[in-house]
DNA sequence: GTTCCGCATGAATCGATAG
DNA sequence: ACTATCGATTCATGCGGAA
């Protein structure tokens, strides 16, 4: 019987993806219970990141996602958060090429998630309006595989979450009741107990947001800051809920500044991360050192109302 | 000089698809100015609609989009409203191929907007949650088409937040009281506000709904009863705004029970539609009749407020 | 302690200009 | 002709200061 190495966790490297992943004693097979990535997008960002040509995205990644392959559970998930650019004027082929091309490698192409940017980046032009979604691809080596549904449930969500979405639910409760009576009471009631499952359109509203002590949002505040990819703590943190759990090991071959390992952290989940640019490998570090110091004191540093904040945002 | 016929509009054809569209007597070069359409998805809806099997979906399609290159003007545009459904519990990938193979046959794909609907059908899964956005894939013949941006621009922001930040207590509360009319008093006031330009996913809020008359709203109704592709109104409607003025033409070759045409016909668009089905041919021709004589009796039988409803929409 | 208004800014894109 | 850079365009959000 082959000896299996046990993987190491709760530990950051600073490599190449295709180098690191391919080192079986760092990353057993099947060591893995979840992966959730945002790769480099192909040719953007060359000056912060290393850009990658679109003709040559899926060639670069295919490599790396043989590796993800061989290092997952077979009943684990991957999540690669991605969006093509427009390239003179269309929509480049790449993403499609590559769930082809992934697809071919063995994966099962469960779902494509719709994750909606409210806030995208402003701009017109004569051709498209602003780009406001991105494609999060849900792949798994076998048809059956974890997912815990119930741990993403949210509030009924229309009515309350539109509607008074700048009112904390206590607010909302005490109006409710004083004004209305035939809702009456029973509306605190309706609020907690009325929760039910999303869809396949993921959208950040502000029942979704976390609300962080102070040492932690500053974390998470520069490690998206000083990233040039927005990878809000919200996207991960939702995918790790939805498809692993406590303890289960969470990889992100392009951590960046280490969002995907800071949710993991919060979750009292392992984290496994590997980024290629010493800059972000080290502020990564910086920020999830900070995120581990606050769990190991508090059991639970995720609110659910606002905290003050003491240090400014700059 | 290539003598050119002209096309006929305003019409329905009972058939084939491919077949018609090749008769370049019905349907000349470069007569038409937008193609919106969704046609029947793969191996669905088998006894309602013709299934395609997944696997010959691309081979289906192709030559039906080829006359619709031949038949749209160069600065036209083709939306292609579909979305592919799990099979054997994964996606199938016929839309990527699809999209492909369109590019190959000489279309630029432009854009991809995400059509987000709210109210998706219920249902629950072990291993995916509800489908509730689709693929509204836009195809040109030329990086230079004809948008007409300024035609589907929304009030500003997010609804509910910035509505409920600048209203005193006594606006909410009498807000509330009033109950299922979200507007209260001031809104109309915020409703008049700026006007900003849409992003690429697309989401039929309160503030794009179509009051019609009566007659029309009935109409309607009935076309999205019967007919098995749930196609409301509101999304040809936002194509052909974006992307036809008066008088052009607007194709459907898939019309199903006309929704298409109809939504041409509120905005004084001519119309050609292809439906194979008796059923739904004589149903969209009844509709699509309807809605015509109420045109030529009222100026714009599109209401900004509610209609009052003589017959219940059940 | 609140709410409100103003302002900076962010995974952007196109077209023109320059090399 | 092809690539690189720059300016113009645009809006949801969160923060800071004022009322």
């Amino acid at each position: 019987m082959m000896k299996r190495n046990k993987i190491n966790t709760n530990i950051l490297y600073n490599g190449d993806s295709a180098k690191l992943l391919a080192d079986a004693a760092l990353f057993p097979d099947k060591s893995i219970g979840l992966i959730v990535t945002s790769p480099p997008y192909a040719d953007k960002r060359k000056k912060s990141y290393d850009g990658v040509h679109p003709a040559k995205y899926v060639a670069w990644f295919l490599p790396i996602a043989k590796e993800l392959y061989r290092v997952l559970k077979d009943d684990g998930s991957f999540i690669l958060n991605i969006k093509e650019h427009p390239q003179n004027g269309e929509r480049g082929t790449y993403v499609l090429e590559l769930i082809l091309a992934l697809k071919k490698q063995g994966w099962f192409w469960i779902e494509e998630y719709c994750w909606y940017k409210k806030n995208s980046f402003p701009g017109k032009w004569p051709n498209r309006f602003r780009d406001s979604w991105e494609r999060c691809l849900h792949f798994t080596k076998d048809k059956e595989f974890k997912m815990y549904q119930d741990a993403v449930k949210v509030p009924i969500g229309d009515w309350a979450a539109k509607r008074f979405k700048s009112m904390s639910e206590n607010d909302f409760i005490r109006h409710i009741s004083k004004n209305n009576s035939h809702l009456g009471r029973n509306v605190s009631n309706w609020l907690d107990k009325k929760k039910v499952y999303p869809h396949n359109v993921i959208v950040f509203e502000e029942e979704h947001r976390l609300y962080l002590s102070n040492v932690v949002e500053t974390a998470v505040d520069s490690s998206n800051k000083n990233h040039s990819a927005i990878f809000p703590l919200e996207l991960p943190t939702w995918f790790i809920r939805l498809f692993s759990k406590k303890d289960d090991v969470v990889l992100d071959p392009f951590l960046g500044s280490g969002t995907t390992a800071i949710a993991a952290v919060l979750h009292k989940r392992k984290y496994v991360g590997i980024e290629l640019k010493e800059e972000y490998f080290k502020e990564a570090k910086k920020n999830i050192k900070e995120v581990q110091k606050i769990m190991t004191n508090s059991e639970s540093p995720i609110k659910k109302t606002p905290v003050k904040r003491k240090i400014s945002r700059k």
